[in-house]
DNA sequence: ACATCAATTAGAGAAATAGCTAATTGTCGA
DNA sequence: TCGACAATTAGCTATTTCTCTAATTGATGT
């Protein structure tokens, strides 16, 4: 989970997960949208995928990049209940 | 709010920000329950206070630190809004 | 004024991160 | 098998991050 936050770290990675929330998106399709090079978008993919924040799938040539939501909601909220927010899940105990 | 997520990627930060849920604690109070030293904690409490999760007072010789929730609230939940996660609130736009 | 205590700033080193270009791997179609 | 294309890995640099010890700042009490 230290994982997710790390990922979570950087705008480039907040921003892809935001594109794949419309549906499942090449790793070509995805690197059009940013500003770096193909190479570092990659290993941006790296970094979401060890956090297990996307999951893959070949199809031909491409590497289709799918959202992992409920990593990103364990994530989120169970951060966030530990303080009370977001529903009124009680605690939630571990780190 | 990219500081925000930046501060949430080091563990020992977010605890920290767990240990300022039960009441505020002065510097010295939080660096003890943490084995590194105390200029260390005092560099991830600017890393807090720059992204605006903590607050501090002075209190004599100490310095207070409270948590700023409503910082912690609109980021984790405001994130999380855009995945349709956490309450229902519908999308929310900036970024 | 001075000693003391809390906390930070200064300065430095090691490791991690983000970025690039060039080279490699893997898949498809002819 | 070969050429073309998608994506990653390799190799490198610059910057940032985390950590430390030593020195400094700021407040209290005598």
């Amino acid at each position: 989970m230290s994982d997710v936050f790390k990922a979570l770290a950087d705008p480039t990675r907040r921003q892809v997960l935001e594109r794949l929330k419309s549906g499942p998106k090449s790793a070509g399709e995805l690197a059009q949208d940013f500003p770096v090079s193909k190479p570092t978008m990659s290993a941006h993919f790296a970094v979401l995928r060890e956090a297990g924040l996307v999951t893959t799938e070949r199809q031909g040539k491409s590497l289709i990049y799918h959202l992992n939501v409920s990593v990103l909601e364990e994530a989120l909220l169970g951060f966030a209940g530990l303080f009370g927010l977001g529903s009124d899940t009680p605690k939630g105990g571990s780190q």
